[in-house]
DNA sequence: GCGGATCAC
DNA sequence: TATGGTGATCCGC
């Protein structure tokens, strides 16, 4: 076909693009494939290095070729099919957006919830000065980098409407050179503030944002804007003025300018961030509309997880904005992996994490080193054996202990090869990691006879850390004691949390998965679909409207399949059949439906609910099935979102719940909040425990409801105000939560400890009976169960996704 | 579990 | 002119 000449066009592009020439129509079409080898051959002659460039660059155009062949075998029908799917994904993935957006829900009631990740100039430098600035607004802001980090202002903001002036202002550094650090800038900001002219700092907003016009004016009665007076400043009571605060204090603590993004969400924070780079801010409101604005012409590169190559293949599609990505989502759900799919959904719809995640474990450790070529073998493994000296040392400072080591070479042409090997008890000295790396390079090397390695790089990791067993222990000790002695068996869910799977389909599983994940997914599936409680599903079957709606949607799809007559097709958001009209009109029509309800318009939604035809009676419970949508609406965020828990107060009271559910759903809240903040960090588990100071109000309502259905009980630490540890089961005095928790953490630990004692002294495997490795050794994992994450180190740790839970709950 | 690849910082 | 180091994750096998 044509693929050919396409690949070669793309060659010519991506080598020019390279060569630093642009692919300005014209003159270059006169260029052939000769031509274009003779540059390729010179620049490979050239540099090794832009020869595996090319290299690299023909593979992504190999992958793009391959995905467009693919995306040429799908057949309408199949596209259509997935059309119907990606609609009702959308279905459940617009209310999360409502629900990611607090002031979308109630604007006049909830704080906005703010993010924002400033990317800090040489933060190294002054990392402690700036951190201590970031805690002032959120205790638990997290630092990804050394240059980035995010806080979540929320409650800082609520606090701060109150706070008198005074405690707003701040002045400017005019001291003398002695005095100051760096004072030369800082008095020629103040001089200019003084003039009455914006200081560097804020000169990049987007006059948007100023309407009023210069909100440095003296005579501005707006109370948002700083007032000058003389030397100080004094910052207003908004998120944007409190980041110009955090801003201005870093610039006078720091001399080094920070750029800042307020968003609903870390995504989109981090996208903002970026907006007014090197010294600026910007801020998406958290409503629908300011998002979707934003996300519209937004170009997906922007985005973080978007690569170069990721890029390239959607470009290929004829993607290149965020609305473009949507649009296509049917047909990414058929060329992409149900993970990459989700994502782009994610993106798409301006979704992001709403909860800094904590410090994960780290999940491997490496060194690596470029040199000038190497070839031969003796200073191969010398190398290779510093290496692994380097890396047992780091792997000593933080205790870790590995099972996998894995060498990676780069040779002179900068091709890259990792190798690795398992073993089956940890290792952590040199000795240790070099004896199993060294054996990798010989292979290597043996391969290659007569040949010489040629390398440029060598480098050695160790993974596979065996904590992990030892913390998911600790986790669903966690779990089962947060959700009470049972229901857990019937939910093992409640120990899962992993935004993976979440969209995974029950047809396109793997079929490798278990029976469980496959069990778990289509239960999940289902769900998605139906907003259905997760701890209720027969129930959730029996009585939702949109499962059976949309399996109806189903059944008529597969019996049309082959027809191109029109159906009868009841829309999942009006619930209303839609008559006889085509799949596209039918599309549409739910598109239209989707597309922008207000919380009026979900009344309406819900009402239609009530009144839909479907075959479940629910006369008595419609009351309660309002709530329960509403709810598992909520929790279907929560799990995709992660909502901040103001808005569960908020929504409920929102949707005007009984005054009874909405205190106990404040309550959860307050607690939730708290012990977020106290709790060990690989302990805690924030989405669980949303999920079980959800099911309190779901308790509520199912108690009255005449649906049996068994609930997990609580623990009464959340219900109620009585606080007896759950460990130790003595009554606690204080009603202080933090103190509570505390002594729970300890209570909890305490038995952790024990356990792993008893564990490494009789030697016996936790996990079924795979493993009959009788090392002697106690591991050094039974000495820092707690707060791993928690030693200054300067690698960077990322947040833990806890993912093997469920596969421990079931052995 | 392995190896290649992509991505972020 | 020559092109880094560390860590995570995904995908296909």
């Amino acid at each position: 076909m044509h693929s050919t000449k396409e690949k070669n066009d793309n060659n010519k592009d991506d080598l020019l693009l390279r060569m630093g020439l642009n692919d300005n129509k014209a003159g270059m079409e006169g260029l052939d494939k000769e031509k274009i080898n003779k540059i390729i051959m010179e620049a490979t002659r050239g540099s090794k290095f832009y020869g595996n460039e090319l290299k690299k660059e023909k593979q992504v155009n190999q992958r793009i070729e391959n995905m467009m062949q693919q995306k040429a075998q799908i057949t309408s029908q199949q596209l259509r099919k997935a059309q119907l799917q990606s609609t009702s994904n959308y279905y459940a993935r617009r209310f999360g957006v409502r629900a990611a957006m607090p002031g979308f829900i109630a604007k006049r009631l909830c704080p906005q919830l703010t993010i924002v990740p400033p990317n800090f100039d040489k933060y190294q430098a002054v990392s402690r000065e700036v951190k201590e600035i970031l805690a002032d607004y959120d205790p638990n802001f997290m630092a990804m980098s050394l240059d980035e980090a995010y806080l979540n202002i929320t409650k800082h903001l609520q606090e701060r409407q109150n706070w008198p002036e005074d405690k707003r202002k701040y002045f400017i550094k005019t001291g003398n050179s002695l005095e100051n650090d760096k004072p030369g800038e800082e008095v020629n900001k103040v001089s200019e503030q003084e003039r009455s002219i914006p200081p560097l700092l804020f000169n990049d907003i987007p006059p948007d944002l100023h309407p009023q016009g210069n909100p440095f004016q003296a005579n501005s009665e707006e109370q948002n804007n700083p007032q000058i007076l003389q030397n100080a400043i004094v910052f207003g009571t908004s998120a944007e003025e409190a980041v110009k605060e955090i801003r201005f204090r870093i610039e006078q603590k720091t001399t080094l300018t920070a750029s800042a993004g307020i968003a609903p969400n870390t995504m989109l924070a981090k996208v903002c961030s970026d907006k007014n780079k090197p010294n600026g801010q910007y801020q998406i409101l958290p409503n629908r509309e300011a998002v979707m604005d934003f996300i519209k012409d937004l170009p997906i590169r922007k985005v973080s997880g978007i690569g170069k190559v990721t890029e390239k293949m959607l470009k290929a599609l004829g993607i290149i904005t965020c609305t473009e990505l949507y649009q296509q989502r049917a047909l990414l759900s058929l060329l992409f992996s149900e993970t990459s799919w989700h994502h782009f959904l994610h993106i798409s719809l301006g979704l992001g994490s709403t909860l800094l995640a904590r410090d994960g474990d780290r999940k491997s450790m490496s060194v690596e080193r470029t040199f000038s070529e190497m070839s031969k073998a003796e200073e191969q493994y010398s190398l290779c054996q510093e290496l692994c000296s380097e890396l047992a040392q780091d792997l000593q400072k933080e205790g870790l202990k590995g099972r996998t080591v894995t060498i990676k070479l780069k040779n002179v042409n900068f091709e890259v090869k990792t190798r690795a090997s398992t073993v089956s008890s940890v290792v952590s000295t040199a000795e240790e990691i070099f004896a199993i790396a060294k054996d990798l390079l010989r292979t290597e090397i043996d391969a290659d006879f007569p040949h010489p390695l040629r390398l440029r790089l060598m480098g050695v990791r160790l993974s596979s850390f065996p904590n992990e067993d030892k913390k998911q222990q600790q986790r669903s000790i966690i779990g089962f004691l947060q959700a009470g002695n049972q229901a857990l068996s019937a939910t093992g869910h409640m120990l899962e949390k992993t935004d993976k799977d979440q969209f995974l389909k029950p047809l396109e599983m793997s079929q490798k998965k278990s029976f469980f994940d496959k069990k778990r997914s289509e239960r999940k599936w289902s769900q998605q679909d139906t907003f259905k409680c997760e701890a209720v599903d027969t129930q959730s079957l029996q009585t939702s409207d949109s499962f059976q709606v949309l399996k109806k949607m189903n059944e008529n799809l597969e019996t049309s399949e082959n027809s191109n007559k029109s159906q009868i097709f009841t829309c999942p958001s009006c619930f209303r059949e839609q008559g006889s009209i085509s799949l596209e009109a039918f599309n549409k029509h739910v598109d239209a439906c989707l597309d922008g309800p207000s919380i009026n318009e979900d009344r309406k939604m819900f009402s239609c609910s009530h009144a839909s035809s479907t075959e479940v009676n629910r006369k008595e419970n419609v009351h309660h099935s309002f709530s329960l949508h509403e709810k598992q609406d909520y929790e279907t965020h929560q799990k995709h979102s992660g909502i901040n828990s103001v808005d569960c107060a908020e929504l409920v009271e929102t949707k005007g719940n009984p005054p009874k559910a909405e205190s106990v759903g404040a309550l959860s809240d307050k607690h939730s909040k708290e012990e977020c903040a106290v709790f060990p960090r690989e302990s805690f588990n924030t989405e669980q425990h949303y999920q079980n100071s959800f099911s309190t109000v779901l308790l509520e309502d199912m108690g009255s409801s005449q649906q049996e259905s068994p609930q997990p009980y609580l623990p009464e630490v959340i219900i109620t105000q009585a606080l007896v540890c759950p460990i130790c089961n003595l009554e606690q005095k204080t009603s202080d939560l933090t103190l509570f928790n505390m002594h729970v953490d300890i209570c909890l630990n305490k038995g952790i400890i024990q356990e792993l004692r008893k564990d490494s002294l009789a030697n016996q495997p936790t996990k079924s009976t795979k493993s009959t490795d009788t090392s002697g050794q106690v591991q050094k994992t039974a000495t820092k169960t707690k707060r791993p994450g928690m030693h200054s180190s300067s690698k960077k740790v990322k947040p833990n996704s806890p993912r093997h839970t469920l596969d421990i709950f079931f052995k």
